[in-house]
DNA sequence: TTGAAAGCGCTACCAG
DNA sequence: CTGGTAGCGCTTTCAA
């Protein structure tokens, strides 16, 4: 292990004093002179500031906290890639936690991350209800992606447009002439989530479509279960519906599994509607139907609201991200 | 922004010297009425002990740099994500960097994750022929997946027994009578000993196969693309093949969408096998059948050698993953 | 068993 | 425009 260069040795190397090399590499302060000579002397070293001692002196780590609810859920998984990657390009560096689906996990993997000190949080919370991010919240610029920390009202939020989404769903399928339709909602482990439930039911009774409201287990069971329990939902109270409506599009993958498992083909039987539009789908396809909200619009809205927050010592903001119905395969008949 | 309490303040509610209440907190010295006095002082103060700090003073930051080549390939995603939340586990954070395809990206982002001075690296590498991973493998401890670093023999390697690999799916379809098989590569060499393409090539003639072999569009090529290279090759130089053999479950997938393309269905008229055993292949499928490799196994392996590496400061190890043959789907009759 | 003090490498204030 | 120098918060000798 070679020792590697400090300041102190570019200083020696240039003939400067510490502070002189230290501004004149961040090219705040010298004359042209000095800085061209300090940054040959730097350049001949192989200089590299140290970010340790750097954060330490500044207070600031360059780190952002990214924490996920579980990335099983694979919008989650992508969402955590494009963020780290969106915040590299924008010099900054990800530390990504993922609760996996347990509540308990997502709290201490949230301690975990505050003592990090990192500059800023971005999260995707399976408890947005919980008391824990008030308290975040005040310390630290957090920016929460796919709904409101309804305890942290000092916390930004990028959501969706979900009225606006499920009245393009709604109005789609209704158009199509479909009548029964059955929902399948998000897994979340506490809360209830009443307001989709809600706007379903209201966008539903709007185009006189009626609907099978169904429940997914936790985020935690693995895709052979999520699988196994949409087909028995398909079998028992949601048997002889048109479309399956599923609110995230890993929901929706299962969803296309347990129509098989049914013998219904997909989509002359059946059709399958995702929320999402992740490029998986083109995979799993064909017939599945699925919403899209751009996902760069949403990555660049939390990363500009975070950063913005951070760099000039301001609340975060809040913004909502508009939907585009994107039909990606084939709706089928109503029934 | 509330001040947090630092360890001066914590020294001085319990009524002790800094040094004290740092070796106190830690367990390493004092008698049990002192630490004792320090623990409840530092509880009533909620401190936290500053990682920055610490690791300018230790010289470890206690980070563990995750850098992929390519997270367009779900392997690749579910790895980074394994990886982060086994570091985690073990008292250390990842900071994960994608290349996402691209070779400069990758050198770019390595440099970057340098400067980050972690205590150590675990690379999923785009080239591993590539020079630079010689430097970084000197100053830091390095560990690969999925294949060996030839420039670089400090660095450990977590990979797979291809060969007993290819044997295995080889055996299987010769057993079920294929005579036909096209091969997709991936853009990866990952053996130890052997490029893939050999490999191939030779347990093919082992049971008296013939196969066509198919090289995939690079990595940033994103899934529409792929599945239409591969719907032309299965109309061109692949076209009467009774299996398309993918050295990735991603490739895979994009193969079962060549087949809907091509109007053949999966498996009576053409097998789809992938090469990984991702769990998504339960949604995708059916089908198709895989081959495993035991995903804990490759991490535990991975983070446990580097992280004797780190704490012994010894050269990392070198391991081979067996592989197990997991025929979920099923595989078709030969034609 | 405890404490004073010297760093770790960098930034930023304040004089010159 | 430049250079001392005092920290940032913690760890770790070395003495007491």
């Amino acid at each position: 292990m070679v020792k590697r260069p400090t300041l102190q040795d570019v200083a020696a190397e240039a003939g400067v004093s510490p502070a002189t090399a230290s501004y004149a590499l961040r090219g705040q302060r010298g004359s042209d002179a000095t800085v061209e000579r300090v940054r040959q002397a730097a350049e001949r070293l192989g200089y590299d500031a140290d970010p340790i001692a750097r954060a330490l002196a500044t207070g600031s780590t360059g780190t952002v906290g990214v924490l996920c609810g579980s990335t099983r859920d694979l919008w989650q998984q992508r969402l955590a890639v494009d963020l780290s990657r969106a915040l590299m390009a924008r010099g900054r560096h990800a530390v990504v936690a993922d609760a996996d689906g347990d509540p308990g996990r997502e709290r201490a993997l949230l301690a975990k991350l505050r003592e990090q000190r990192p500059d800023g949080l971005l999260v995707a919370p399976l408890d947005p209800d919980a008391a824990h991010w008030h308290d975040v919240a005040e310390r630290f610029p957090v920016v929460c992606v796919g709904e409101q920390l309804p305890r942290a009202p000092s916390a930004g939020a990028v959501v969706f447009d979900n009225d606006a989404g499920m009245a393009l769903v709604f109005d789609h399928l209704a158009g199509l002439g479909h009548r029964r339709v059955a929902v399948v909602l998000t897994a979340r482990p506490s809360t209830p989530d009443r307001p989709a439930e809600d706007l379903v039911r209201r966008h539903a009774a709007r185009v006189g479509v009626s609907v099978v409201l169904v429940h997914p287990p936790p985020a935690t069971a693995d895709v052979a279960d999520l699988r196994d329990h949409l087909a028995a939902a398909l079998a028992g109270p949601a048997a002889g519906v048109s479309v399956v409506f599923c609110l995230s599009d890993s929901l929706a993958f299962a969803a296309l599994r347990a129509a098989a498992v049914r013998g219904l083909a997909v989509p002359d039987d059946l059709s399958v509607v995702g929320f999402e539009d992740l490029d998986v789908a083109d995979l799993v396809g064909p017939g599945l139907t699925t919403m899209s909200w751009g996902e760069e619009t949403v990555v660049d809205a939390a990363v500009g609201q975070l950063l913005v927050s951070i760099e000039d010592d301001v609340a975060p903001a809040r913004s909502t991200i508009a939907p585009r119905l994107v039909v990606r395969g084939t709706t089928g008949p109503a029934r």
